[in-house]
DNA sequence: AATGAATGAGGGTTCATTCAT
DNA sequence: CATGAATGAACCCTCATTCAT
C-alpha cells in the first residue's frame, strides 16, 4: 500500500522541518564561531542568527556543548564525503586521484574562511581537542591511509627511488594544514589559489614525472 | 641625569620585583591556557597558580584581555629572540642558517606541548581578535623575510634552476606550522624528531646539494 | 429528560475516556512527585509516564498547578471515602469504629511510601500555597469531627473520668501523622505494623477497658 | 606576644564579617522557604532579603543546593545544642529532664512557624530526603537514645509495670512531630501551648506518678 | 481530540572587575 | 602595595505554556 511506502505526509514534513532546523543552527554556529571565536560564541546569538528562539538550541541539541560537537561532525562528514566522492570521480590513475585530493582542500566549498575558523577553533581549544579526537580520529586515519596508499602507488608507477611514501604523505598533509592556517590568519598573503600552487609545487618536486606546479601531468 | 643612570635603589628593586610578578603571571597563564583552553582560563586560577591574589592580575595587566595579549607577546618575543640568536650562532653559510631555523622549531624549549597549545589557542581565536592577528602577523613578518632571504641565497649558491624562493619559503613555513599541529593533536603519531626529519626531507628535495634528510650537508 | 438519563452513546464513551485520561495523569503525578519531589516534577515527565503527549496535561488540567491540586484532591477524596467506608463496615460500637480508623491509616493501600511521599510533599509546600492548605483543612475537618465523636462515645461508654475527648482525638491524629512521617523518613526503623501497634498502645493507655496493644477488646 | 594570642585585627574582623554574612543568608533562607516554599525559593530573593547581591550566595555557599544544606545544618545544630543544654540545666531526675525535652520542642525559639516550615520542606521533598538523612541521622539517633534512656529511667524509678520504653519513646517522638505539623499547617487550631499540654497529657497517661497535664510533678 | 514543536521568561552559576581595608 | 570580599552582568539551561497541524 502507498501508505507503507511513503510516510504519513505531515509526519514526513515535520521530520524534514526538524532536519532543516538543525542545519540552520549548525550553519549559524559556523558563522558565529568564525566571527566571534569559540569563547565569544553564545547560543542566543546563534539562535538569533538562525532566526529562532534561544530554546531551539536546547530543543534540537540539548546543550551548547553538543551543538558544537554536531557542528564539528557536520564539517567532518562534509569533508569525508567530499574526498570520497573526489576519489570516485577522479581519473583512474593514482596521480590523478592524488591531484583531486589536493584540489579539494582548496576548493571554495571547503576552503572557506568561516569553516577553516571552526576547524582551528576545535584544534586550538584544549577542552575541545579530546572531542575532536573522539570524533575525527577514525576519519582522519582513513584519509591518511588513502593518501598514503596513493603516494605508494605513484612511487611504484614512477619508480621513484629513495622516495618514502610515509614521509611524503605526512609532508603533504602537514603542508595542507599549514597552508590552511596561513589562509585563515591571512598569513604571508596566502590565498587558496596560491596554496594550491604551493601544494602542487611540492608534488612536482617529489614526483616530477607526474606533477607540475599546475597540477597533474596529463 | 643621575636619576636615569642609577635609580633610587629600593625603587629599582621594586621595579625588578614588579617585572618578576608579571613573568610569574604570564607563565601561569601559559599553563592555564594549555591545560584548560582559552575559554576555560579564568583570572582567579591563573593568580592562584602564580601564588598571588586575584587583584594582582588587574594591578599588573589592567584586564584579562591585556594579560592574554601580553602572554602572546611574550611567546612571540621569545620565539623572535630565539631565531635571531640561532642565526647569529649558526655557521656562516645560508644553508647552515636555514638548518638552524628548522632545528629551532623542533627544539624542546620551543616545540613544547604547553607552548604549542597556547599558540594554537591564539590562532584559533585570532580571526575574531584583531589584536592577536596583528601580533601574529608582526611575529612572522621579519621571520618570513629572513627565511625568504636565506632560501634565495641557497638558490643562488646552488644554482638551483626553476627554484622559487617565495614558494619554498612559504612551503617551509606552512610545513612547520602543520607539523606543529600534528604534534599538538598527536596526529599521525607525529613527534618532534620525526617532524624535524620531514622538514629536512623537504629541504633535501628542493636543495639536494645542500641538505639530506638528516640535516645540512657539511 | 432523555438527554440526561442516557447520553448519546459515543459521547458517553468519550466522557469515560476523558475521565480515564485524567486518572492516568494523576497516577503518573503521584509517582513523579514521590520519586522526584515537588520541584523535580515536570509536566513532560508526567505526560510521558502516563503514555501521553505533553499537550494532554494542559488540555485536561489547564495548568501544572491545577494538575497538582487535582492530585491532592484525588488523595484527599480517596482517604475520605476510605474512612467513611471503614466506619460503615466496622462493628457497631464506637471502639470498633475507632479501631477501624487506626487500622485504616496503616493499611498498605493508604500507608504506601509513594502516597505518603506525596502527602508530605504537599504539606511541605502547604504554607506557601493557600489552595493546598484549604484542601488539607477540608480533608481533616470532617475526619476530626468523626474522630472526636467516637472518642466522646468511648469515654461515655467506658465512664473514663478525667479523659478529655479533645485532647485524645488531637493526640491520636498527631500521633498518626508523626508515625507516617517516621515511616516515610525511615526514622526509628518505623514500619506500618509497628506504627499500628504504637497507636493501639496509645488507645490502650487512654481507654484501657476498650483497647489492648493489639487492637480493640472483643 | 599578644600578636600570637589574638589574630591580626583586620583579619579577625574579616573572618567575623564572613561568618556574619553566612548567618544572614541562612536566616534569609529560612524566611524565604517559610514564605514561598522550597520550590518557590530562589537565590536572588534570598540575597535581596539579606541585603546582598546574588553573587554572595555562590561566594559563601558555592551553590543553592549547599545553601539549603547549610540551612538545614544550622537548624539541626541549633536543635542539638538546645536539647543538650536543656538536659544539663534540667533538674537531676529523669522525669525533669524528660519534661525539659518536651518543653523545648514547644519553646518559641524552636517551635517557630518559619523554622518548622523549613524542617517540613526538607522532609517533604523527595530530593532533599537523602540529604536530610545524611546530615541528621546521627543527631536524630543521639536524641532518640537520650529520649529512650530517660523513659527507661522513669519506668524504673516509677516501677511502671507493662510500660515499654521503646514504645513510649517512639510515641512521644512521633507525637511531637505530628503536633509540629499541626502547628505548621494550622491544623485543628493547634498552638504551641496546646501542643505542649497534649504532650504532657500523654506523659501523664503513661507515667501518672511523674507527670500531670501541666508538666512534671514537683 | 491530540500532538509535539516552538517560545521565552526565569533561575543558577561563573567570573571579570572594583574597592575597602 | 596587596588582598580578597563584593558586585552584577552575561550565560546556559529548564520548562510551563501556546499553537499550528
Amino acid at each position: 500500500m502507498k501508505r507503507n511506502a511513503a510516510q504519513h505526509p505531515p509526519l514526513r514534513r515535520r521530520q524534514a522541518a526538524k532536519e532543516q532546523r538543525r542545519l540552520q543552527l549548525i550553519k549559524a554556529t559556523i558563522d558565529a564561531v568564525a566571527r566571534r571565536g569559540f569563547a565569544g560564541t553564545n547560543i542566543s546569538d546563534v539562535a538569533r542568527a538562525a532566526g529562532m528562539s534561544q530554546g531551539m538550541v536546547n530543543l534540537h541539541f540539548e546543550s551548547k556543548e553538543k551543538l558544537l560537537v554536531e557542528t564539528l561532525r557536520f564539517l567532518a562528514d562534509e569533508y569525508k564525503s567530499a574526498w570520497e566522492t573526489a576519489l570516485e570521480r577522479a581519473g583512474p590513475t593514482a596521480a590523478k586521484k592524488l591531484a583531486q585530493l589536493v584540489e579539494l582542500d582548496f576548493t571554495p566549498a571547503l576552503c572557506d574562511r568561516r569553516k577553516l575558523a571552526v576547524w582551528f577553533a576545535f584544534w586550538g581549544e584544549a577542552r575541545s581537542r579530546p572531542t575532536y579526537l573522539r570524533l575525527c580520529k577514525q576519519r582522519d586515519q582513513e584519509y591518511d591511509e588513502a593518501l598514503h596508499g596513493l603516494c605508494r602507488q605513484v612511487i611504484v608507477e614512477g619508480r621513484y627511488k629513495h622516495a618514502d611514501a610515509d614521509v611524503i604523505a605526512s609532508s603533504l598533509a602537514a603542508l595542507t594544514d599549514g597552508l590552511w592556517m596561513d589562509i585563515l590568519i591571512s598569513h604571508r598573503s596566502m590565498s587558496a589559489s596560491r596554496a594550491r600552487r604551493i601544494s602542487f609545487a611540492y608534488l612536482a618536486n617529489v614526483f616530477p614525472g607526474h606533477f607540475t606546479d599546475e597540477g597533474v601531468v596529463a
